[in-house]
RNA sequence: GGUCCCAUCGUCUAGCGGCCUAGGAUGUCACCCUUUCAAGGUGAAGACACGGGUUCGAGUCCCGUUGGGACUACCA
């Protein structure tokens, strides 16, 4: 396995720009970062839009937006600029034109006159006769006055390669060893569309040529297409790159790979979402994602997986990235944001978890917020659960719960309403609202009111937060303060009462 | 269907011929701690797909079988 070039590192992420960028991409894109600053070189950004009929004016923004986010920053490419740009194929129509022309000029392609629906009517005949569906390079020969012929009826060409007929074409993958293919399986791949773009085949040579990439790493996806590209480099008469075929994040069943035309799901039936804006917008941190992502087809060594990028980039390295597939294991994912968020000095967590809050419409008192941060901090696996774990903090207006909440396991409503009452009146004696002495408080009165810490506190807990599962009771109640903590402890007091009365 | 790729606990992985009675992590389940929920601690169950070779010796090399995946567009 070569990883070695005598080049300088030069690699890139080549996406094209049909909406957000998915969590493949951005692995791809990762792993191309990591060696890229592993060895010092450049990481280059290109934009593969090349496909008019899926062109979506939002998405380079949308694309950046994930990139910048996850923190990895290119040296080349859109809002950046270099000397090898454009970085935006759509710019550099006439440099394909050329070199197809040139192609055309050696004879090694040629001008095909088919239209679309010809084309699938051969496939749809192929596949009916249980045939392999490719081109029958029926225009592969054609003469001068038989093209003519063709111009005539004004149809446009596309520009197909003409593929090697015999022999093998035989790569060195840096993640896979040797491959090889022969080369009468292959297609004459359409380079230059009728529309006169290229089509990926042919843009990713011509530009990975003239931007002097040294490291093609991509998804295997691309592995059935690597013969002809390497032939393709053989008839311009270029070197080649290294080539290293990524393997591809599957289904968490391991079905399929992961798309979003169909959503992979986890174990309870949730949506587990495939675009990156998804996983930002569900609270994960980006050093987390990036973590969870490097750990899927390449480890760290020395058994460690929870590592910086920094880290990363130290050891990054071809030969430690694993050939094959995996399925997406997103309960790993949520331990190891969990465990970045706990890792977060608390000033950052609570500056991360504000706009969760904001977006739910909570109004942010941030000195409630920075209290109430190292609370959440171990209770939270995505910053978004801050809203449902902490979130009647910040209500304009307090919520009691349902009465029917209030008394906790084997507990009448008599024994509630006492309980109640008695820790009000302990409480109201407390001077120093904190957190010692209100637990030394309760915890006294356990014994005469003949319940267990669990019981007493639950149905404080329930009383004070309005919610069964919350922030811990007394930093909770010392956070609220003596007089709120009291007025909610009354509520419920009252209006257990009122539920008797109406029920006697 | 054809071509190519891949194959270690449910999952992510370590392992590059003897250090493997296969290591770590996650998830699961117990127990401890405990103020609900977490976090933390301790422990348990859990894998080399199968069959042939090669070798003194195979999870590691070769072949086959099976299984999975990718590709099979004037999309990338």
């Amino acid at each position: 396995m070569t990883d070695s070039t005598s080049r300088p590192v030069r690699v890139r992420f080549a996406p094209s720009p049909t909406g957000s960028l998915h969590i493949g991409g951005l692995r791809t894109a990762l792993f191309n970062w990591l060696f890229a600053r592993h060895h010092k070189g450049t990481f280059i950004l290109r934009i593969e839009d090349t496909d008019q009929t899926r062109f979506d004016p939002t998405a380079l923004q949308t694309l950046t937006e994930a990139l910048r986010w996850a923190g990895l920053d290119w040296d080349e490419g859109p809002q950046v600029g270099g000397s090898y740009g454009p970085y935006v194929q759509s710019e550099r129509l006439p440099l394909y034109q050329e070199w197809a022309k040139s192609l055309l000029d050696n004879g090694k392609a040629y001008k095909a006159y088919e239209t679309p629906e010809e084309l699938k009517k051969m496939r749809d005949d192929m596949t009916a006769r249980k045939l392999p569906p490719g081109y029958n390079r029926q225009h592969r020969d054609l003469t001068p006055e038989q093209q003519a012929k063709f111009e005539a009826e004004g149809r446009a060409p596309v520009v197909r390669f003409k593929m090697p007929l015999d022999g093998e074409t035989v790569v060195q993958d840096a993640v896979r060893g040797e491959v090889r293919f022969e080369n009468d399986k292959q297609q004459d791949t359409v380079l230059l569309k009728a529309d006169g773009f290229p089509t990926y085949h042919m843009a990713h040579v011509v530009d990975d040529h003239f931007m002097e990439i040294s490291h093609v790493m991509r998804a295997v996806e691309w592995l059935p297409s690597l013969p002809v590209h390497w032939q393709l480099w053989e008839a311009f008469g270029w070197e080649q790159p290294i080539y290293a075929h990524l393997p591809v994040m599957l289904n968490p069943n391991g079905k399929g790979k992961m798309s979003k035309r169909n959503p992979p799901v986890d174990k309870f039936g949730n949506i587990i979402p495939v675009m990156v804006h998804d996983y930002i917008a569900r609270g994960y941190l980006p050093e987390a994602l990036d973590n969870f992502l490097a750990n899927i087809g390449w480890s760290f060594g020395d058994e460690r997986e929870i590592f910086s990028m920094l880290e990363a980039v130290e050891r990054f390295d071809l030969a430690r990235i694993n050939p094959a597939n995996s399925a997406f294991p997103p309960e790993k994912l949520d331990w190891l944001n969990g465990e970045h968020i706990r890792a977060l000095p608390v000033e950052d967590l609570a500056r991360r978890l504000k706009p969760f809050l904001e977006k739910a419409d909570l109004e942010v008192n941030t000195e409630v917020l920075l209290k109430i941060t190292p609370l959440v901090q171990t209770r939270i696996k995505t910053l978004s659960e801050v809203v449902e774990l902490a979130g009647f903090f910040f209500h304009e207006q307090f919520i009691p719960p349902p009465v029917d909440k209030l008394p906790q396991k084997k507990m009448d409503v008599a024994q509630t309403i006492l309980a109640l009452k008695t820790s009000e009146t302990a409480l109201e004696k407390v001077t120093d609202f904190t957190f010692n002495p209100l637990h030394d408080v309760i915890a006294s009165l356990t014994e005469e009111l003949g319940l267990t810490n669990g019981q007493l506190f639950g149905t404080l807990r329930v009383a004070v937060t309005g919610q069964q599962i919350s922030t811990p009771l007394f930093e909770t109640m010392e956070i609220l303060g003596k007089e709120e903590s009291l007025v909610r402890i009354k509520l419920a007091m009252n209006s257990l009462d009122n539920s008797e009365q109406k029920a006697s």
